[in-house]
DNA sequence: CTGAAAGCGCTAACAA
DNA sequence: TTGTTAGCGCTTTCAG
């Protein structure tokens, strides 16, 4: 690899002009900047970003911490990951992916101690997040994608869960649907303190309530199985809910299986919506899921990009809501009266 | 930050000496040592990544290429990104997730230019791809999660096809299939050129002649709505086929559509497997799909393994091959003679 | 407008 | 066994 010192021989300059001319951080002689960048395109040169680093201390790499894979399928985290590395090389900068073991404090430490970030994008931030509190203190720029319980202090992008629960009670209510059940994530020791369960499963009974309709959320089904118990229970308790969110993607499976055990079909006896779960996943199932896909690409780019405005200067925290996309599938359509009943044929069946 | 001069200074020793005892690169007293690690510890002392690096050539980084998410979920991606990131942090070594565009030998030019990678780790390798001339001419060090047409003298982990082939084979064998069919990825400009398609279709028919069991593949579907034709196609063309192994989860959701639009019922009236997709993404499926499940986090792993050994020490090509797991599902049962009939029930039906 | 020189934090000769 | 010194490739004063 050539070096600036190649270019400055060749152009036959001093090395600071080369710099200079290159970075544009002090004027230079049009036609001296022309020689100099001819002589670096003709040797192919690049700068090192290791020597540029070590000497201003920007190395223009951003690491995402992500936690070891855990829920669902890892489809959301994928793009939380791509949207970022996506964004942070438009800029110009660089991801290192960053796994997190038990106890991620330390490992952060160890991280930001190389000196070879920039900054940190943190996902999967629980309502209290100690990663936070070590950031801030250690005074190292950071983003969220998602938020801790007062996150106003600190940059970050997250799901719009109130305008996503708005629209996605919209959609049921203008189907004629009176009552929704919603199954939130399972209630285990993460789900307890994870944002987007407890967020979404506020502004869903919220979005219930300011619409007029009846509303029940008990249910946290983990798995099919859970998913199928807790739908046959809902049966029982609340005959009269004709239209369901889930959370989880596999507890949705539980309650597809469920429907066709009663004999029942979707949409025309239930209308099912996947919240928050990808829109390919959502084609898996059959009928195709009417689904409250997030945006999770986007998140990630906007976080990257909020944490380069934050190294490139400094101002008032950023913030950003984004709302899911409701896609709509085959399982959704007005509610019946009487349910099991033979009904029009609904779709493509012969 | 504490540099290496702090470290010197508080240990009352040289700087040279600080880096040998703490590097190891020559002998040092024990008590010296001590004194220095000491006040290293004192310090929470952390040696530059980049001033390391720039010194020494080596900056213990590697590149992930991946392409933009295209077929499936991207969970198999996610897995060989994060067994990738996992190994290379055992070993002291970070991952730098690089999105490859529409020029990915340009930008792996633009990449290595920096000097800021110690080696590049390839994804989506085609049986023809040219990123492994570009990276061979230039000299740098890089090892493949796949492999091109012909690998031998480059370092890549790849799944077993053949292995995995046997051993579906085997499985559907085993149950009293005489007749398996297989579905092969969509044919389109991309799945022509990309290995797995290639080897997979390849080696199922290789296994099933070896076994002596009747073999059809003449279907590509890509999508639910072509799986559930393909499927139709297939019954009409061979009704004699029992069992079906499919790449595409979205094909394989069609054929499930397919089987019951037909009355059928899976496994009694048709055996079906998911090829090289995620167990996670087949538990969604109803019932339950048996899966050649690919050990993607182990072959990221092994992939950057590979490379940070050829840094460390060169050597011979390093390859390795590991089968598909299989995982057996509710869709695996013995064929019948006579289909749509009602069968003793399956599975936890009431 | 341009050049010389110092130094970022580290490693690796070379001396002592 | 340890210290001194010269860079790695770059940015950034400070002179000219």
């Amino acid at each position: 690899m050539s070096s600036i010192r190649d270019v400055a021989e060749r152009a036959g300059v001093a090395v600071s002009t080369v710099s200079a001319a290159l970075n544009g951080t002090r004027p230079v002689a049009a036609d001296t900047r022309r020689r100099i960048k001819r002589a670096a395109a003709d040797l192919g040169y690049r700068p090192s970003l290791l020597a540029r680093g070590l000497q201003s201390k920007r190395t223009h790499i951003l690491a995402l911490l992500y936690p070891a894979p855990r829920s669902g399928f890892g489809v959301t985290e994928m793009q939380f990951a791509t949207g970022a590395a996506e964004a942070a090389r438009e800029l110009g900068y660089h991801l290192l992916l960053s796994p997190e073991h038990a106890d991620p404090v330390e490992e952060l430490r160890h991280l930001t101690g190389l000196g070879l970030v920039d900054g940190v994008l943190l996902m999967e931030v629980g309502l209290d997040d100690e990663r936070t509190e070590f950031l801030m203190e250690a005074g190292i720029p950071f983003s969220m994608i998602g938020r801790t319980r007062d996150p106003s202090s600190i940059d970050h992008a997250d799901i719009d869960f109130a305008a996503t629960a708005r629209q996605a009670v919209a959609h049921v209510a203008g189907l004629g649907h009176r009552k929704l059940a919603f199954f939130n994530l399972a209630a285990d020791a993460y789900a307890a303190e994870y944002g987007p369960a407890i967020r979404a499963g506020a502004e869903f009974a919220e979005a219930a309530r300011a619409a007029g309709i009846g509303y029940v959320d008990d249910f946290r089904p983990g798995s099919a199985e859970e998913g199928r118990q807790a739908f046959d229970r809902l049966v029982a308790a609340h005959p009269d809910v004709t239209a369901l969110a889930v959370m989880d993607d596999h507890a949705a499976a539980g309650v597809i299986a469920g429907v066709a055990a009663r004999g029942w079909r979707i949409p025309e006896d239930l209308t099912l919506l996947l919240a928050l779960s990808s829109a390919a996943v959502a084609e898996m199932f059959h009928p195709r899921l009417t689904t409250l896909e997030p945006p999770s690409a986007e998140l990630g780019g906007l976080g990257a990009r909020m944490l380069i405005d934050r190294l490139e200067d400094d101002g008032p925290p950023r913030h950003r809501l984004l709302p899911c996309r409701l896609v709509i599938g085959d399982s959704s359509a007005p509610p019946r009266r009487h349910r099991g009943r033979p009904s029009p044929p609904h779709g493509v069946r012969p």
